[in-house]
DNA sequence: GTGAAAGCGCTAACAT
DNA sequence: ATGTTAGCGCTTTCAC
């Protein structure tokens, strides 16, 4: 419980003999300083190692920053739910910062929404944006706005090699293929594989799955190189179909009992492997929404990886406040976030 | 970039039609306010939705507070290391509020030493407290000093039913041990399984291993009622030992091809696996160190779970700053812990 | 270009 | 028990 004793502004005006108002101008980078003062205050800072005492200027500023989530729809059950926790940790923190953080949100299925969103936000003069690149030209175009207003943007989920965002944070897709893979085979050998895919149309959007794919596959041939991979597609637009697809397929190839699925929604195919216990189907999936993980307890799913998806909109809204605040850049650009195995047993803990 | 707007303690002021000095009295339970102000102030606070600016209460404070992690030395590789991680991020954050983070350690294996430490805890007047208790009886007789100075504390890895704590942070220990079985059974008919244990003798340490292996052994028998279970005492003070028990007691038990560790050490039995990777034994154990990460990379040790134990420190830390500065108790008083299952795949991203 | 001074919202010491 | 007031360190007019 001591007292702080600080090189303050005011020392460093008594220092140069110039005046607050100056000394401030010169941190700021304000206009309206010759070249002389300026010197003379730059020196004596670094001589003093003056530090600005943030509160201070904040509390003079008196002004609120929205920083902006710009992502898909939240959708009850569905993925970007799990960012909602997340997002909501985040504005908690930064709103004891003076900072508020707002969501803006668009049809993840259509680009015109998509565009209309990035309007919006570029309407909002917001600090900071947090988004996943979703649309990726659209996106790089939108970013490039926010660069020209000198707004620093954070992605997560997913990132694009624009080289100007301030930090990412995400899981490593290839690898978490890989991994899947890994665990499906329990390094068992391993005959053949279903791979349940969704049917979409993508106008462009970035899929993370494909490298996911990559990763999966590759660890396959590298582990077992005679294992056949089969991929089944379904659609989840068309629920009452998919049992019949999985049966169809299943009952052509009986030979198959490892069952990966790479994006959110393993749960789809739970209605067919309850019918089918006695198969004893391996299956892993991927995201914790709340069906995966009722699959996961009832034994039809064998694991899921997880990623923390909330996690990933909390840090990256702490990245921005810290910008902002501190003018702190993040210690690393890209940050891979754990890939969390979840089972039956740590389930319940997660 | 908008001027904010928001209540102040003037505004309460009027309204109440009493001084600043008195709501501020009011805001932080201060003495000397009738109970007529006192309840007048806070209906008026909660109409309004007064939110104190931390900025402006931090400018006016300018003292510096102290926050006292008492942890056992941390050594170079083994588990207390573990935490410096959480401790300097916690630091790096409290920092930024004013408030200091400071280390007190002890030698874990020394009571005399840990009363030392907290003599010296209470020496320093700290704002708040993490600790793990180590010593039990010690620990209860400490934090019961820190509650007559209202000193907050929070437990970390482990808890004691002291009721009197802020939060806890730490894993489910008896279901990390169930988890442990669940992995190293893979499911699949077990008959033996070794389990190394550390001999010491202890002076009154709570022993977290005991909760652990208790849920790893109910796993078994509920699973596999038949498995026997061994038990294989090690010295970690005599290395040079440690390779003849093992090499003693698998020869005898050639039929164990299971192996189980629920303290941090599993690293000490990777110079026997690497002896006999003919043997193909599969082995669990607990925490990332290093060098447990290196037996897992090479293929001795199947799975480590790990319990961030750097987020627990780190987590403790912020809800002590949280309850300082904003006044905020933890949402939850107990707080588990993800268990992370980490294997050779997902360790990179680790 | 520069200085002076009035706050920002809160705390704490001193009055009453 | 309550009111008054002088700061905390910085920003931001406004004047010169």
């Amino acid at each position: 419980m001591e007292k702080t004793s600080k090189i303050t502004i005011k020392d460093i005006a008594l220092q140069t003999g110039l005046s607050c108002g100056t000394v401030d101008r010169v941190l700021h980078n304000r206009p309206g300083v010759s070249k002389k003062s300026y010197a003379k205050v730059m020196k004596v800072i670094k001589a003093l190692g003056y530090e600005p005492n943030i509160y201070a200027s904040l509390l003079a500023q008196r002004t609120v920053r929205v920083i902006v989530i710009l992502l898909p729809a939240l959708k009850k059950g569905e993925f970007w739910e799990l960012a909602e926790s997340g997002i909501n940790r985040g504005r908690e923190f930064a709103l004891k910062l003076g900072i508020d953080v707002q969501k803006v949100v668009y049809d993840e299925y259509d680009i015109a929404s998509f565009r209309e969103a990035c309007e919006k936000v570029l309407a909002m003069k917001p600090a900071g944006v947090v988004l996943p690149p979703m649309f990726k030209n659209e996106t790089l175009l939108f970013v490039d706005k926010l660069r020209q207003n000198n707004i620093p943007h954070v992605y997560v989920d997913t990132k694009l090699e624009s080289n100007d965002y301030l930090a990412y944070y995400g899981m490593p897709i290839y690898q978490s293929g890989y991994l899947c893979a890994s665990i499906l085979t329990d390094n068992k050998p391993a005959k053949e594989v279903a791979i349940v895919r969704i049917q979409r149309d993508k106008h462009g959007q970035s899929d993370p799955t494909m490298n996911r794919r990559e990763g999966f596959i590759d660890y396959i041939s590298e582990h077992f190189p005679e294992c056949r991979i089969h991929n089944v597609f379904i659609n989840p637009t068309q629920p009452e179909n998919i049992d019949n697809i999985l049966e169809e397929f299943f009952s052509a190839n009986p030979q198959v009992d490892l069952i990966a699925m790479f994006n959110s929604r393993i749960h789809l195919v739970a209605s067919f492997l309850e019918k089918h216990r006695d198969r004893n189907y391996h299956v892993v999936g991927f995201d914790n929404l709340d069906a995966n993980k009722a699959a996961l307890r009832s034994g039809l799913v064998s694991a899921l990886i997880a990623q923390r998806t909330g996690d990933q909109f909390y840090s990256a809204i702490s990245a921005i406040t810290d910008f902002l605040i501190f003018g702190r850049t993040p210690a690393n650009r890209d940050n891979f976030m754990p890939m969390d195995i979840l089972t039956r047993f740590n389930v319940e803990y997660y």
